[in-house]
Parts: structure tokens; C-alpha cells; sequence
DNA sequence: GCAGGATGGTTCAAATCTGAACAACAAGTA
DNA sequence: TACTTGTTGTTCAGATTTGAACCATCCTGC
């Protein structure tokens, strides 16, 4: 049976918060990562974790896990990164169903060029606004949740 | 000119955990709605901020503000929510411009329906696994950048 | 070896989201 | 009153996402 409990009003307020605050954080990433270098944030996502990969190369199964996107929409992605000249796709020399993403030069100069910017967002809105204390508690609290997700 | 400053291990760590986990939660909600009452996330919120609101009412572009989505969008899911019996749409008297959207009977009912099955999801993942000092900092944490980006 | 079930990636249809363009109305000013 | 500017909600085209269906390949136990 679903625990039938409501949310009191201080775990209600915790709950819009989050949720209003990652969705309007999510809008302003967008728009500023579009203006600034005409990327959507999860394709900005996929380069981040291409360059930090061994070999700045992640089989797409992986790559789709890590940024929290189904395996179509990478599919969609990685062709649209890869027309865009920033990733490029290679066979898995360990399994001939796998398939790599290997961020490209074009692509690692293309994430030095927009990381900043992006960063800025991030900085300005969340990270400078937060104490050393309230980082460390979000971020215990955040692992804990995400942990749970990911079984 | 934009602040060029990366981000320490520290305050890397908490933003990809956030990222991560407001991204698995959302995947998490979204399936348990649709399975649950065949609802989408933004549509479930729409009938939350309508039920708590004063005559069941409220103007597209204040519901579009709280909800954080597009007027577009909003006008789409509306049209969706009417067709379902949901909501209905009615003229506003103070403004001839104006559209309120105002919940039915049915929709607050199958609000009630489905309530306690999403809080639970929330609950699990998320509010019960946070100790109360933890859920009162992720709030002002929260609140903090949700009042930057609401400017 | 080889059948049977899991896994990897793509394709496809359907739904949804966004921003720009638009039309109707509001509100302030001369 | 007439003008100008701002707001409201919708429509539209285009991009993106998801889950289901699918085929190819892997892997385990017999």
C-alpha cells in the first residue's frame, strides 16, 4: 500500500522550492546556452562528460545513464552533435553492438569556449548564494536521493 | 564580462548531484503519474496550484508563472486537462483579455485520487530521507536561487 | 556448440515544449 | 479623444523527448 501521509507545511515548502527552483535554474541554463553557443543544456551535458571520459569516449548506453536522458533522445543527440562536427561516433572494439562517442576537437574547444559562461549561471544563481555548510548539507542530501533513484 | 572562475571539487560535487537528482526524480514522478492516473507531471501540478488557490481559479499567465512553463505550453496542457474534464475554462470579469482557469469537480477529485500515490514517491526519495536541519537548509538554499531567478 | 534470455542501439509515432508572431484589449499621456 | 505602449492568451512551426518495437549481438548453462 502507498503511504497515504501528506507533506506538513515545512516539507511541502522544501518540496516547491526544489522543484520551482530546478525547473526556473533549468530555463535560465537553457537560454543562456543557447545564446551563447546555440547548444540545448543536455547536449552541453554530453560534452562535459565526453572531455571528462578516459579517451574523451563513453559508449552510448553509459553517456545516456550519466546525463539522465533516455537512450532515443542520446541517439537524437549524438547525430545532432555529430552533423554539428563535435562528436563523432566509432565502433566498440569490445562489442560489436556498442557504439562510442568520442568528443572531437572542434567539440573540446567548443566546451572551453561556452563552460565559462555557463559556469557563470550556475555560479551567480546557486553555488555563490550558498554557504560552505549549505553546500555540503545539499549535497549529502542530494546523494542520498539520488542514490535511492538509481536502485 | 563573465565570471571565469571554475568550480572546486566541492562545489562541483554538489551541482552534479543536484542536477542528477532533479533530472532521476523528475523521470521517477513522471512515470509513477502516467501510471497511476495516465497525468503528466506539469498537469498534475496545474490541478495542485488550482485546488489551493481561491475559488479554484487562476489566471493563465499567473498559472503559467507558478507552474514554471510557457504560456504556450500552458494554453496546450489547459486544452488537454478541458478535454479530460479537469478544468474549465471561464472569462475573466476584471479583464476582457483574461482567461481563468478553474478546476472541476472531477478535477479535484482526481486530484485527491491521485495524491497520496505522488506524495508517496516525493516521500520515499526525497522529504524522508532528509533529517529536519537537512530539509530546512535545502529550503533557504532553494528559496535563495528561486528569488534571484524570479528577479 | 547452441538454444534462450539479456543487452545495446536505432527507428518510429506520438506527445510535449519553446519562442516568435499575432490579435485583442488595457492603461497612461497629450 | 486619439496615440502609444504594454499585457494577455492563442496559434504556429520547429525541435526535442519518451516508450515501444525491432534487430543484432552477447552470454550463460546445458
Amino acid at each position: 500500500m502507498t503511504d497515504t501521509r501528506w507533506l506538513d507545511d515545512r516539507e511541502m515548502a522544501a518540496w516547491r522550492a526544489f522543484l520551482s527552483t530546478s525547473h526556473l535554474l533549468e530555463r535560465r541554463i537553457e537560454e543562456q546556452l543557447k545564446a551563447a553557443a546555440g547548444l540545448t543544456h543536455p547536449q552541453y551535458e554530453i560534452l562535459v562528460r565526453l572531455a571528462d571520459a578516459p579517451g574523451r569516449q563513453l559508449r552510448m548506453t553509459e553517456l545516456a545513464r550519466d546525463v539522465v536522458v533516455s537512450k532515443s533522445a542520446l541517439t537524437y543527440q549524438i547525430t545532432r552533435l555529430e552533423q554539428a562536427g563535435l562528436v563523432e561516433r566509432a565502433t566498440c572494439p569490445s562489442d560489436d553492438r556498442g557504439v562510442l562517442a568520442v568528443l572531437t576537437e572542434a567539440g573540446l574547444r567548443c566546451l572551453e569556449r561556452v563552460a565559462p559562461g555557463h559556469l557563470g549561471v550556475v555560479r551567480s544563481y546557486l553555488i555563490d548564494r550558498l554557504t560552505r555548510d549549505e553546500l555540503e548539507v545539499m549535497t549529502t542530501a542530494m546523494t542520498k536521493t539520488e542514490q535511492a533513484l538509481r536502485d
